[in-house]
DNA sequence: GCGCGTACAAAGACATTCTAGGTACGACTG
DNA sequence: CAGTCGTACCTAGAATGTCTTTGTACGCGC
């Protein structure tokens, strides 16, 4: 009872995206590859989340998507950060670190 | 628009409020006060949030309640660490643990 | 022909936090 | 003594985001 599965923290997932891109323009599947690669598989990034997460950045301006074609010949929706984007994920950053440091603040306590 | 409002990531508050109570029992209000005031106001508690939490606990049998007086004889409800509580502190530290460092992994990459 | 890996997408379930409102009571203040 | 503040608890409903599941499409290898 009370699956520990792999759940995400919420609005993680947008920090990851943003900070993925960073690396130049990707598509969807890559991301989530790069990502998992990147922590040894500790993430995994379902694709129920990722391709929601995408669209709503993109509506948000945060990223920008283009139609293109993979090396095997696959049609890819290519997505790189936006000027917004990138101010987003220096705002995030900000935030994650600020709120981890709280947590490991009461993490570490001692009476 | 889209608001950055001091959102608690999903899942973090029972952690915190299971940490807190290692330190012995005590009544909602008075952890929300601890966390407060342990992290200098940088996580806020909204009551809201803290109940509903501190209820679904209960119902899991990681924490019980008793209700009880504090000193200035407001009635108050004190809760209490149980041994399934204790086991689901550590699962969730371990999980927290593991969770930001593979963050961490991808914030600090490099090409 | 079938399965597998790549690649995208959408619907609905699910969990959790937040907003906003409410109750109650004691203490202090004008 | 009415009003406000701080303590203390509670609940309903909105909002958000992730996950599960399912579907499409196509190329490759067996």
């Amino acid at each position: 009872m009370t699956s520990p599965r792999g759940t995400l923290l919420q609005g993680t997932l947008d920090l990851l995206v943003l900070k993925t891109l960073t690396w130049g323009p990707r598509h969807g599947y890559a991301i989530a590859r790069w990502l998992e690669d990147t922590t040894g598989d500790a993430l995994q990034i379902e694709e129920g989340s990722l391709y929601p997460a995408l669209y709503r950045m993109e509506r948000r301006g945060w990223i920008e998507a283009e139609w293109g074609t993979s090396e095997i010949g696959q049609r890819i929706k290519v997505y790189s950060l936006t000027r917004t984007g990138r101010a987003q994920l220096k705002a995030e950053s900000a935030q994650w670190r600020h709120f981890t440091s709280a947590v490991a603040k009461v993490m570490e306590s001692r009476a």
